[in-house]
DNA sequence: CCAAGGTATGTCACATATGACATATACGCA
DNA sequence: TGCGTATATGTCATATGTGACATACCTTGG
């Protein structure tokens, strides 16, 4: 590729790299998605078998119960943080967290 | 503790509970620090047998080298969310982060 | 000695994640 | 039917994280 249709597709918005850099960036990125929803995952079984409201949660999190639901959905606006310190904070182990992420199911293409 | 007293304390911005209450946080608040201290190190060691400068991996995460100074000093700045990003940035896999979290190390009582 | 490259630390404007709130939906029970 | 409880979804002000910059420190080699 040119360096002016670069520099237009650039303008335009577009990330211009090479395929090796796109296959990369979206393996990186599905690896980072699928902790995440491990982790959402680990909060909702944790609180089920604990059996707690999604309001309770909240409190020992010092969070709010939208936020919690947010949470469990795997909600692009909450932060792997909030997820460690809420399963922290509902008295999931630290050991429970590893197996939580050593267990995360990959995403599939559609 | 009677409730004017506790009023008083917390008007002063200090946090009433009981013990176990202080205990358990100060136990999560360990586990979620190690964490983090387990992906600092990691980063660091991963970015070593890479043999790559601050400077290098901050291109590859898309951030400065100040803040990859930042992360491999754990620096309370830094979120969780970053520190994976760049692990995964810089070529570490998945089953590296788990390692690490599950290596981590414990924080001794000064 | 100096210059160059790597790392550490402080600051700041800006972006993003957060708690709070309102509201909708769903289910159970009287 | 209505009422209470639990969960989901959208919005918003603001607290927090972030990249960028300046700058200082330390090696290494010229």
């Amino acid at each position: 590729m040119n360096s002016t249709k670069k520099a237009r597709l650039e303008a335009a918005g577009w990330k211009v790299g090479t395929a090796a850099e796109f296959l990369d960036l979206n393996k990186q990125q599905a690896a980072f998605v699928e902790m995440k929803l491990a982790l959402a995952r680990c909060l909702h079984a944790l609180r089920i078998r604990r059996k707690l409201s999604q309001s309770r949660v909240a409190e020992l999190v010092g969070s709010s119960q939208s936020r919690v639901a947010k949470m469990e959905s795997g909600d692009p606006s909450v932060s792997i943080d909030l997820l460690l310190r809420s399963v922290l904070a509902i008295g999931g182990s630290p050991a429970a967290v590893v197996r939580a992420l050593a267990s995360r199911k990959k995403l599939t293409p559609v």
